[in-house]
This record gives structure tokens, C-alpha cells and sequence, in this order.
DNA sequence: CGAGTTTACGAAATCGATTTCGAAACAGTT
DNA sequence: AACTGTTTCGAAATCGATTTCGTAAACTCG
């Protein structure tokens, strides 16, 4: 069994107080003694227990991230994300604690506020804005701090880290007017995420700000993230009388899978048909032709969430902390000028 | 703050050591009063602290995932390695808490092991051979339980899980035999790793069972993982008096850039030369064309990873539990038949 | 009915640290 | 010498659970 702070007392015959207090750095305590305790911990190897620690100063330095939603689905933003956020936190000698499997499961996130085995916590990709609202609630009630990413959450007190969709979505659908594109489809998702309004809001922004009708002929609402879905919509895009000359979609895979289809389909991109995607993971570098896309600056995201988190725990403002952080229009070889234009 | 098993004494005018057995299932309790607590355990909507019990168990049910490598450069790896771990370990009760800034730093692991905050740890890429006994020396000293990942340390009592890369590099070659090609090159890594000498012995082991010369001025080893190391590698190959029909990189990334430069060079990637890599990142499926590479269950790795480590905390084996994975050949475009051949 | 056994509970110790508070030792002042 | 103030230290309480052990009450059974 490891060594305690009794084990040392009893090695330098001092009080376990004062080794404790010359441990901490408390001023009573003789710069000898200090000394002589510094010393004692080096040759027998002390750590204190963080059990002992956590129970007596009421906290325990781990921040949880709690990924409310299939992991393997954002796989690859959290390849991103983490590296981020872990050494923000551990910077600041705090760890990251994952908790994976509590999607939609409030009875799990309020017995993990209650233990008290976390100090904050971040949510990833909660479902809905309305379940965002309803365990922001939750938390606020068992004291817990929390920040949600990337979600946005307009006019209420909720912490957040999110990108500036609509933004992103102006940038994009601006690139392809200004290749001449007039007919611009785009595949939205269902509109239970503000992402999805904010990005809508975006493109038919530069559209109306470029003078061009909207059209709702060429705004498809997929289902759900099945492929199966995006394939069907893609070929409603073609088989339109009048068929869009470019097509923004909604994610990166979406638009990934449109590639291979208009391969299968002999269209060349980006001769025939313009094709953009949205988030800039990092497949969208390789594909032939890579993808242009909107690139958020998710490790950014990560390492400000912790650090609003931290804030969050030590310094407890009384004001939300939301971060909307600006995205990058990423033009690569997936998009060319109108070939009716 | 929250509610302790004293409020719930209190409330019920039970003792502090009834509830605590009526809620861990001990046999001398009542069912009637067993019940009365869980409904009052409901009502008052209590949950145990998890740094009293921590402290008291002297168990914490967290396991440590110590990445001991550049947290970015293995990010790959880790979004396909994290959600199966943290799948098994919650099943079990037990969660992940990250470690991604002690590389190299055995003071740190020490730290870690003494402070008895994780019952158990997970070492990722630690570094060469050499390191990976000392680390596992000293989490033996200290008592915790560990498991290497991805790394094969032979002869010793270390536990680790690990794919067989003799196999791969074998069947990969064999692959390329069986296109006809004879003059197979190999870039290489530096020999610290095991990894490095297994591969290397799969590679000449399918030379051997082919009759196949093995010439070692078509082995290159890079001195380091920069990129810029690769360029030349790939260029003196390309230079060779005799040059090789065929690539074998040592890991996707390699292969990879060797795909961009023969574009660069109008190299036709398989027509003029076949180009293999080694991994199956995500990556490899989407360049162009598709890498031909050998991919590793690495999700499947983690899953036994931690089934393994919580073997060692809950079992305490004599023997050290080692895992040495199959891996799969991948074929895909970028290899074909020898033109020369 | 009484001896022995079982059942159900609680008092107190324990895990290993931190913190509060009181007091001893010492220095400085008048 | 008496008083005040400063250092320095330690005894004991505390954090919130679990576990050991002792005991009163209830039960068994010849």
C-alpha cells in the first residue's frame, strides 16, 4: 500500500497538519520544517490520494465530457476536438472524464452531477435545442457548470461554444454566385437543430442579397443522416426540370457521397454540376476532386469550451459564456464556374 | 448541496450503516426497511459521493488512457480506438479518463499510479521497446494494473494488445507478388519498435517464399516521420538503377504523400508504378485512386484493450494477458499488375 | 420453557487528506 | 517583569461513505 501523509508524519515525528500545511504552501510553517517535509516526500515517494483529497476539498479536478450522441458518428470532430481540450484542462491540472453512453438519458446525467465525480461538465452534440434547454435546466439545478458544444442556443442563459453557421453558409453560397451560379440547390436537415436554421438563413441571405429568387424547389429536407436518403435527394436534384448547377450540402459526408454517385453517373465534377459540402472534416481534403466546404475550427471549439468551462467553475460569473467563433470558406476543386452561365 | 446518506438517516430514523447495506444489497436488512430507504432514496433523489466511496473502496472505477505520443499524430487512431473502449468500460461501471501530456514523463505516471486515482491504465504508442519495460516496471512496482496498446513486447510479462503485423506485411507483399511484381521496395521506420522489425520480417519472409532476391538497397529506412524524409526516400527509389514496380510504405500517411508526388510527376499510380500503404486509416479510402493497405481492427484492439485491463483489476492473473490481433489486406486501386512483368 | 440460533440493527472505526482553533514558544516594547 | 504580538505547531473535527463487531429481539425446537 502506497505511502500516506500518516506515514510521513510519523517518519519526521511533525503532525500530519503541518506536513499537510507545508505541502500546500501555508505560511505557518518554519521554512525548516518545510524543508524537512519537502525532503521526507522525495525519498519515500509521496502522493497524496485523490480520494482523500476530493472528499475532503469538495472537488476533484476532472471535467467530464459527456458526447450525447453516437460516438461513432463524430468520430472524427472529436479526433479534433480532444487533443484540444485535454491539454487546456490539463494545463490548468484538471483530466477529462468520458462518459459515452448517456444519450438521452437525463436519470444518468443528474446521478452524474450528484456524485460530485466531476467538476463541470461539457455536452457534445445534445440532440435538440429543446433537450439542450431541458438538461441545461437539469444541471443548473444540482449546481453543476456546464457548457454545450457546438450548439448554439439563442436567448437563454446557456453556456455554449459554437461556429457561426449562417455565416458559414452566406461565405459558401456567395463563392458559387460569384462562379455564376444562379440555380443552387441545397440539402438541409431536419430543423431540429438551430445549425440547420442558421445555415438556411445563411444561404438564402446571399441569395437575396445577389438579387436571385429563392426557391423552395431547390431546398430538399433530408429525414435523417441515412444515406439512402441523401442518394434520393440528390437524384430529385437531377432529375428537377430545371436542375440546379451547383449543390451545397448540408455536411461533408453528404456531400461525399454525392461525388461517388455523380462518378457512377459519368457527371464531372466540377465541369458538369458544382458540388460543396459543410464542415471541412478531414476526408474532404482527399477526395478526387477534394471538396470545398466550410471549415470550423473545431480543436479551437474544444479548447475554448474547456477554458469556459474552468471559468465557469472558478470564478462562477453570473452571466452565460457563449463563444460564436467565425468559420472558413475552404474553396477547393469540387466547385467551378456555371457551365450554363 | 447535495443530500448524504446522513439526510437520509436522518429522515428515515435509521442508521447511517442500514442504508449504506440496505443499498449495497448486504443480507442483513429487512426487505421492509431495504424498501423504505430505495423509496426514499427516490424521493430525495440521493446519490452517492463518489470521492467518500472512492476513499473508503479504495477503488475509484476509472481507468487511465495514457496516450504517451503526440496526441494529434495518432488522432486517427484514437477516434476509431476511443468509442469501443469507452463502450466496454461503461458496460463494466467504469469510465476513461484521459491522459494526454506525460510523454515521456515517468515522474508523472508515478504521480498517477500513487494517487490511486485510476484502478487501472492503458498505454497507447508508448515510445521504443526499451521504454515500454521500463514503464511497465515501474506500474508493477507501484501495483497498477496495465495493458500496452498497440505494442508487442516479446519475452516479458508485460500484457498488451497488439496486431500481427508480421502476417500483414507478409500477405501484403504476397499481394504484390501475385501482380507479378519482383522488384518490391520498403520504406521503413527507425528499428525502436517492434513493429518496425515485424513487418520488416513479413516483408523478407514473402520475398524468401517466393524465391525472390531480397535487395536491400530497395529498403529504406526514414529517419524520422517527417514528410520531408519521405519525399526523398521516394525519389531515390524512383532514381534507383533498377527500380522498383512497387511501393510498400510502413504506414498511410507515407503512401499517401508518395500519391500526391507522382501525380506531382505524372507517375500513373497503378499503370507505372503500385504504391501499398499500411494501417487503413480512414484516409486511404478516399484518395485517388484508393490505397491498397492492410487494416487493422484497431476499434477491435481497444474493446480488448480494456476487457483485458479489467481482467488484471478484477482478477489479478499470475500470468500477463497478450493479444496479437489478424489483420486484414485491404486491396484497392493503387495496386496492379507489374508493367514490366 | 430455556438454551441456542438467527435476524436486524446500530455504534464506532476507518479510509487519508484538509482545516479550524487553541496554545506554546518566543520576540519586542515599555 | 508584565504585556502584547507573532511564529509555529498539533489536537481534533470534518468530508461521506463502508465495514466490523457487538447486541437486543425474535425465533427454533426438543
Amino acid at each position: 500500500m502506497p505511502v500516506t501523509i500518516k506515514d510521513l508524519s510519523n517518519e519526521l515525528g511533525i503532525s500530519r497538519s503541518t506536513v499537510s500545511k507545508a505541502l500546500n504552501g501555508r505560511s505557518d510553517v518554519s521554512s525548516a520544517t518545510r524543508e524537512r517535509v519537502l525532503r521526507a516526500v522525495d525519498e519515500l515517494g509521496y502522493q497524496p490520494s485523490a480520494a482523500a483529497r476530493n472528499l475532503r476539498r469538495q472537488r476533484t479536478e476532472k471535467l467530464g465530457l459527456v458526447v450525447n450522441y453516437p460516438f461513432q458518428r463524430v468520430a472524427d470532430f472529436l479526433a479534433e476536438l480532444i487533443p484540444g481540450m485535454a491539454a487546456v484542462a490539463e494545463d490548468a491540472e484538471y483530466n477529462l472524464i468520458l462518459y459515452t453512453s448517456m444519450a438521452g438519458n437525463e436519470r444518468r446525467i443528474k446521478s452524474l452531477c450528484r456524485s460530485r465525480e466531476v467538476d463541470g461538465i461539457i455536452v457534445a452534440w445534445p440532440p435538440g435545442s429543446k433537450e439542450t434547454v431541458a438538461l441545461s435546466q437539469l444541471m443548473t439545478d444540482e449546481q453543476m457548470p456546464h457548457v454545450f458544444l457546438p450548439r448554439r442556443v439563442s436567448n437563454t442563459g446557456i453556456s455554449f461554444v459554437a461556429a457561426d453557421h449562417v455565416q458559414g453558409a452566406r461565405a459558401l453560397t456567395q463563392h458559387l454566385i460569384s462562379l455564376g451560379h444562379r440555380r443552387i440547390g441545397f440539402e438541409r436537415l431536419p430543423e431540429v437543430y438551430e445549425t440547420d436554421g442558421d445555415r438556411h438563413a445563411g444561404y438564402a441571405g446571399a441569395l437575396r442579397d445577389a438579387d436571385i429568387a429563392y426557391d423552395p424547389s431547390l431546398v430538399i429536407s433530408a429525414k435523417s443522416t441515412d444515406p439512402h436518403y441523401h442518394t434520393r435527394s440528390f437524384k430529385t436534384f437531377l432529375s428537377h426540370p430545371a436542375p440546379p448547377t451547383a449543390i451545397l450540402f448540408f455536411t461533408d459526408p453528404m456531400a461525399i457521397n454525392a461525388l461517388s454517385l455523380a462518378k457512377e453517373l459519368k457527371i464531372r465534377i466540377p465541369q458538369d454540376l458544382s458540388i460543396a459540402g459543410y464542415d471541412g472534416i478531414l476526408a474532404s481534403g482527399v477526395t478526387e476532386p477534394a471538396l470545398t466546404t466550410v471549415g470550423q475550427a473545431v480543436s479551437d471549439m474544444g479548447r475554448l469550451a474547456v477554458e469556459s468551462l474552468l471559468q465557469l467553475i472558478e470564478e462562477q460569473p453570473r452571466t452565460p459564456i457563449q463563444h460564436t467563433l467565425p468559420v472558413e470558406l475552404i474553396v477547393r476543386g469540387s466547385t467551378g464556374p456555371n457551365p450554363k452561365g
